[in-house]
DNA sequence: TGTACATCAGTGAACGCGCGTTCACTGATGTAC
DNA sequence: TGTACATCAGTGAACGCGCGTTCACTGATGTAC
C-alpha cells in the first residue's frame, strides 16, 4: 500500500479501483482511460502494461463485480439454510445490498454495455452468479406441487428482473426525483407478494 | 417530406429521429450530435437553430418517448375496461410492446442519464406515464380487502420494476447471450404470479 | 558484500481523430407594396 | 405580376479539447556471480 516511487506496486488493481470510482461518479459512458490513469497517479500509456485497452479494463471491473456478487449471494443463501424460503429471501436482499454498496461494480456489470462473452473469465463469473440464484429458486420450487410448478429458471428470472428494476428505477434517483418507498421495502414486499403467488407463503402470512 | 434544397423543411424532427436511431444502434453514450446532424443531411452547426445543444436534443427525444408511452398505456388501459384486471394486464403488455417497438425512445427515457427534471415538459410527460400505471393499480386495488391492500403506488412500482427488469435483462442480449424465455412470456407469467399473490387471481386459475 | 546485467514497469512526447460549440456569412423564402 | 426587402435556416471554417493508442526511452528492481 505504502509503496511509492517509480514502480507503483499494484497498479493493476489501482486502475480498476479508479475506473470503478469514475464509473460510479460519471456513468459508464463518461468513463475515461486517461482519467483513470491520472487518478492512479500514472501516465495513460502505463495502462497498457496491464490491460489491452479501455474495454478490457471495464470488462475486468465487471468480472470482479460478478465474483463479489456471486460470493455475497452464495453466502446469503448458505446463511438462510436449511429453510429454502429464508435462503431465497436472503439472496434477494443480498442482491440489493450489493447494488447499494458497490454501485461502480453494478454499473460496470449491467450498464456499461460490455458483452458477457467478451472474456471467458467474465462469462464464467456471470454464469456463477446466475447459478446461485437458480439454485435458490430450484430449492424453493421443491415446495410447490409439481403440476403447478413453473420452471426454476423462470422463477429466478422473475426475481432477478424485479430486483434489477428496483435498483435501476428506485435505488437511483432516475425517474421520480424521490422514490415513493425505500428500495429495500419495495423489493422485499414485491418478492413477498410474488412468493405468495407461488403458494409458498400463507395467503395472510 | 419531399422538400429539398437549402431549407430542410422539418429539420427539428429529422434530428430527433436521427438521434433516436443512433441511440438505438450505438447506445446512449455513443450518441453524437455531429453524427445526428450528418444523418439528417445537415451541418452540425445547424442543430443549434433548433436545440440548445446535445443534451437538449436527447431530452426532447426522451420527452416524445414518454408521450407515446403514456398514450399507448392509456390506450391499453382503456381497451381493457371495464375489467380492472384485464385493463391492468393490458397495460403491462403495452409496456413491453413499447420497449420492443421503440428501443431508441426507451433508451433515451431510461438509460441516457437525462434528468427527468431537466425540462418542465419532460417532467410532465414522465409524470403522466406514471399516472396511467398508478391509476390502473388503484383500480385493481379496489378488489383487495382494504386491510390487506398494499398502497396502489407500491403495486404500480412493483410492476414497473419487473417490467423494466425484463426489458433490460432479457429483452436485450445483455447478460446471458440468449434469454431462457421470450420476454413477453416472462413478464406475463411474472405479473400473473404477482397478481395471484395479491389475491386477484384464483390460486389455480 | 559488491558489481554487472537483464527485466520490465512507467515515462513523455507525439499521433490522428471526432467531438461540441462559435461565428460571420449566404442564400432561400415569404411578405409588403 | 413584379420588385425590394426582412427574416432566418443552414453553411463552412475555425476553435480548443481530451480522447485512445503508439513508440522509443529510462530508471528501478532483482538476480547471477
Amino acid at each position: 500500500m505504502a509503496k511509492r516511487g517509480y514502480h507503483h506496486g499494484n497498479l493493476r488493481q489501482a486502475l480498476i479501483d479508479a475506473a470503478l470510482e469514475l464509473i460510479e461518479q460519471r456513468g459508464p459512458g463518461a468513463f475515461t482511460l486517461s482519467e483513470a490513469a491520472k487518478r492512479a497517479g500514472v501516465t495513460p500509456a502505463a495502462v497498457y502494461r496491464h490491460f489491452e485497452g479501455r474495454e478490457d479494463l471495464v470488462a475486468e471491473a465487471a468480472r470482479q463485480g460478478f465474483e463479489m456478487f456471486a460470493d455475497l449471494m452464495q453466502y446469503a443463501y448458505d446463511k438462510g439454510q436449511p429453510s429454502a424460503l429464508a435462503a431465497f429471501e436472503a439472496t434477494g436482499r443480498a442482491y440489493l445490498a450489493f447494488a447499494r454498496k458497490h454501485p461502480g461494480h453494478y454499473i460496470a456489470m449491467f450498464e456499461s454495455g460490455v458483452s458477457m462473452n467478451r472474456t471467458p473469465e467474465l462469462a464464467t463469473a456471470c454464469a456463477r452468479a446466475r447459478a446461485v440464484l437458480e439454485t435458490a429458486a430450484a430449492a424453493l420450487s421443491e415446495h410447490i406441487p409439481p403440476e403447478k410448478r413453473p420452471p426454476a429458471t423462470m422463477v429466478s428470472a422473475h426475481i432477478w428482473a424485479m430486483s434489477h428494476g428496483v435498483v435501476e428505477l428506485y435505488a437511483r434517483t432516475a425517474p421520480g426525483t424521490n422514490s415513493p418507498f425505500p428500495p429495500e421495502d419495495l423489493l422485499e414486499s414485491g418478492i413477498g407478494i410474488y412468493l405468495r403467488g407461488l403458494g409458498l407463503i400463507a395467503p395472510d402470512g
